[in-house]
RNA sequence: GGGCUCAUGGUCUAGUUGGUAUGACACCUCCCUGACACGGAGGAGAUCUCCGGUUCAAAUCCGGAUGAGCCCA
């Protein structure tokens, strides 16, 4: 790669300097905006609210490119919303609770659960997420985000944990809570349940080892396994029913190794023949497969390996060795037994921990549970009462609802996260529950609301267990919304307007948020989702610390702008994953300058101005045209906003701004400086920045601050009001474009030439039909153009002819059906100056190859004409069905 | 194995109700014009992944295949 070949676009070339300096101007207004209260929310306006359900940020690291990309879309929807008039409610937040942090900060400080007192453990977490929190938010202010730091939390705060339990008790005093002994999914290695959600499928290398079972009448059977440190654990092998090679064992019993113990053999259709030799063993409890197996037939549930992952009395000389030291021993003493008789390699998908990627196990340990299978049908019609975006993502949630098999467990064995507020009798086992008013509570270091267990009187002690990380995070709105706080900031802000969230935690965050809600409140918790997609390494391939392509959003922030970057962020559709592409942020850089340039000279035209440029009383056509162009465009941005289709939105401003505004009618316009233009460009001018301010926050305030302030008033461009349409005439719509056409026909024909835009040139003849509609616009054009006259009338000296007849395949088609394509070739034989003349008149009769006669309409073809001029020196052009005539100067 | 999404010039991408494909980047040519060379004008470049079906007509609708991403078994 670096002997020459590699690809030269790797760096870029310095871009020239502009004088707009986004550092400076970026920097100066994060901090004005921060001393300024500019986005935070007024509980003294009665303004409609708009909150959001912010993710808290998880405080294991900084910001990666994809969370820099989602939340500076969140960002544009307050934006957004702000300038609609809404009362915007965006807390800034951060998650501290769960593994992710533990393990770092075991592996940053080398403690863990066995050597450090749990106490100082939390301490520790508390250190390094505060860290991480500091740096995220200086990265959210460098991203020009909004959040609200007067409404901050996080998750770990008292009362946030206090709500935790308080919808713990609900739901304990519901009915709605159980204890039970299952098997669950288990991480070895962090020594705690997993949900399932926490569990990442690994394609991993392994051996499959093909062990000799004994039969009782002395022969022996081959078992392949990739678990042989489970022989301890067998309970029956099975075989597939329509198995002729096995028929025989069925009824009968086979003798495990080593153990020398009877096991039934059972068929099974599940079995597959060709794996192995197709023949299973089963152990309670190995995989899911398992478990199935281990319902279907009853088994009783034996553990072999204990909660740390170490092997239990019931394996023998095996007992205390871990699963790996254990598999080797047994592999080891089977191959002396002469009971190993061969080793394939294999690849299998096998479960790890989503932290710590060991394997997970199955055990079955006491957990908590809250009941979730009975409410499926109601999650889902919560789900259908919430506004999707983009509405396909409700499908995950809804497959995901229907294929649930376990109720939701709640209980985690680990330290850093909220306490189960609960005390268990140490004799009977019951369950004394907190009072809610003594929460938020660690019951392992608080004394319990009784001394001694209400029925036996036994000793109580604390739980130590703590709940799953979901709990917490499930009840986000009801922090955000005072839940226990503040009844009437409760009643004013629930349910929430908006869920912004990635698509890979629909099953977990939104699942659950869903799911609390129901049961607490019979509610849903917010009015819409929407949902982000994720950002790929820019070969489209996901981005993995393990696989180093990791992109850092500040080196792009420090070369080219937020601005710049929220661009790219805005480029990215809603729902959709997207392979980052840097040229996207530097293009945004450049529609930056663009923006700019579009205002310091829109600045200039009315920098004399005493006050807000008003409407006139007659405005010039060219005005109308563009003042119609940008209210329509206004409409459709509008809606695309309103339905968080960004990229659409920003498509749509974009195009305008660029290749309509500054294009055509900028150039249009610039030779006079009127009452009519100066109206035009001021509306259009403060419009656009205020449609781009939600995208380009820091860029667009610069310009409102120079050029707008003056006549708006006091007060940041974030809090003044979304634009409305101005004017609504098709005629000068459609007229202005026509304009605008041969402007851009005769520009292209003048750097044909070699010629600028605005260097002289001849007269210009326009004429056709139709284009009358044109006179109003010959001053403009005559300006824009450097022309020395420009007529709307044809030289006495031309003669018009047509030099083509098109077919028009949409009419074609319907009348003439399997034989249209034969009509429209036939038209593209005819002679054009005859037929289009012919057809100008009426319809016509075509022969067709087999000599099949069919009429054509004059609505069935295009005529194209030419002109051709005598005694004049000129050039024709084309646009649409005029003839543009210029007169070339003489020599 | 199941669910969802996707497949369009070299690269990325638009394409609501079927009628000869949008734009960006890169490439080539011309132009430093008075808001802007981080600009403007033009050019070349696509059998719309493949196979079937519906239709006068399919990038678009239907079925299947292949490949990719996410989620799950």
């Amino acid at each position: 790669m670096r002997d020459g070949k590699g690809p030269k676009e790797e760096r870029e070339a310095p871009l020239p300097p502009t004088d707009y300096d986004f550092k400076e101007v970026e920097a100066r207004w994060q901090d004005r905006w921060a001393k300024d209260h500019t986005y935070w929310f007024d509980w003294g306006s009665d303004r409609p609210v708009f909150s959001i359900d912010n993710p808290p940020r998880y405080a294991n690291a900084a910001l990666h490119l994809g969370h820099a990309t989602s939340y500076t879309q969140i960002d544009f929807v307050a934006r957004y919303k702000r300038l609609r008039g809404f009362n915007v409610f965006f807390p800034l937040c951060a998650d501290v609770n769960g593994m992710p942090i533990e393990v770092a900060t075991e592996k940053r400080y080398g403690v863990n659960r066995k050597n450090t007192p749990r106490q100082r453990l939390i301490e520790l977490c508390s250190a390094f997420a505060a860290e991480n929190i500091a740096e995220m938010t200086r990265q959210f202010c460098i991203l020009g985000h909004s959040m609200d730091p007067s409404l901050y939390y996080q998750t770990d705060a008292a009362h946030y944990r206090r709500i935790t339990q308080l919808t713990f008790l609900v739901m304990l005093k519901l009915g709605l809570v159980y204890k039970k002994e299952f098997p669950v999914t288990w991480c070895p290695h962090c020594g705690t349940a997993l949900a399932s959600a926490d569990v990442e499928y690994q394609e991993r290398g392994t051996k499959l080892n093909f062990v000799r079972f004994g039969r009782e009448d002395g022969g022996s059977e081959v078992i392949a396994t990739t678990r042989p440190e489970l022989l301890c654990a067998c309970q029956m092998v099975a075989v597939n029913p329509d198995d002729a090679r096995h028929r025989d064992l069925l009824g009968k019993g086979l003798l495990t190794p080593i153990y020398r113990r009877r096991v039934p053999v059972q068929d099974d259709p599940k079995v597959d023949p060709d794996f192995g030799t197709g023949i299973v063993m089963i152990c309670t409890i190995g995989d899911k497969d398992d478990l199935e197996w281990v319902h279907r037939y009853n088994l009783p549930i034996e553990k072999g390996i204990d909660a740390d992952g170490r092997l239990t009395s019931l394996a023998g000389i095996y007992t205390g060795m871990t699963i790996r030291e254990a598999r080797e021993a047994i592999i080891k003493d089977l191959q002396g037994q002469g009971l190993l008789v061969k080793q394939e390699d294999l690849s299998q998908s096998v479960g790890t921990c989503w932290r710590c990627h060991t394997p997970v196990e199955f055990l079955s340990v006491p957990q908590w549970f809250l009941r979730t299978l009975e409410f499926k049908d109601r999650i889902k019609g919560k789900s259908a009462e919430l506004r999707w975006h983009p509405d396909f993502m409700r499908i995950r949630l809804e497959n995901w609802t229907d294929s649930l098999a376990w109720d939701w467990c709640i209980s985690r064995q680990r330290y850093f996260a909220t306490a189960i507020p609960v005390w268990e009798c140490q004799r009977c086992g019951k369950a004394v529950p907190a009072k809610p008013n003594m929460c938020y509570v660690d019951p392992t270091v608080t004394p319990p609301p009784v001394d001694r267990c209400p029925d036996c009187g036994g000793r109580l002690k604390g739980v130590e267990d703590v709940f799953d990380t979901w709990m917490d995070s499930s009840i986000t709105p009801l922090y955000n919304c005072f839940w226990q706080r503040d009844p009437e900031k409760f009643k004013r802000l629930f349910p929430m307007s908006l869920r912004p969230q990635s698509h890979d935690i629909i099953r977990t965050w939104a699942f659950y948020t869903i799911h609390r809600h129901l049961l607490l409140f019979d509610k849903r918790p917010w009015t819409d989702i929407m949902i982000n997609g994720f950002i790929m390494a820019p070969d489209g391939a996901p981005m993995h610390t393990s696989k180093g392509n990791v992109i850092d959003p500040l080196p792009l922030l420090a070369r080219h702008g937020a601005d710049a970057f929220r661009y790219y962020a805005a480029s990215c559709t809603l729902g959709m994953d997207h392979a980052f592409q840097s040229k996207e942020v530097v293009h945004g850089r450049k529609l930056a300058t663009k923006l700019w340039n579009v205002g310091k000279f829109v600045g200039a035209a009315i920098r004399e101005e005493r006050q807000r440029p008003a409407a006139p009383a007659a405005l010039r056509s060219a005005d109308r045209w563009i003042l119609t162009a940008y209210s329509q465009m206004l409409k459709r941005a509008t809606a695309l906003m309103d339905d968080y289709q960004f990229d659409k939105a920003m498509r749509e401003v974009e195009g305008f701004l660029w290749h309509e505004f500054a294009d055509h009618y900028i150039e249009l316009a610039k030779h006079r400086r009127d009452e009519s233009s100066r109206y035009a460009l001021y509306t259009i001018g403060l419009g656009l920045a205020k449609m781009l301010s939600p995208f380009m926050p820091h860029v667009t305030e610069e310009i409102y601050e120079r050029h707008y302030r003056a006549f708006e008033g006091p007060g940041s461009i974030h809090r003044s009001a979304w634009p409305e349409p101005v004017l609504d005439d098709g005629k000068a719509l459609a007229d202005g474009a026509l304009a605008r056409d041969v402007v851009a026909r005769l520009r292209a024909w003048k750097g044909g030439k070699g010629l600028r835009l605005g260097q002289p040139m001849g007269s210009v003849y326009i004429f056709g039909p139709g284009s009358e509609v044109l006179r109003d616009y010959l001053d403009d054009m005559r300006g824009a153009l450097k022309a020395d006259r420009i007529r709307l009338s044809r030289p006495a000296e031309l003669r018009e002819e047509i030099i083509r007849v098109l077919p028009v395949n949409r009419k074609l088609g319907p009348a003439f059906k399997a034989r249209s394509g034969e009509v429209a070739a036939a038209i593209g034989n005819l002679d054009p100056k005859s037929a289009g003349e012919a057809l100008s008149k009426g319809p016509l009769e075509v022969a067709l190859p087999d000599g099949a006669r069919v009429q054509v309409t004059p609505d069935m073809v295009r005529p194209e004409r030419a002109s051709v001029a005598e005694n004049m020196r000129v050039e024709a052009l084309s646009v649409g069905e005029l003839t543009v005539l210029v007169e070339l100067p003489r020599k």
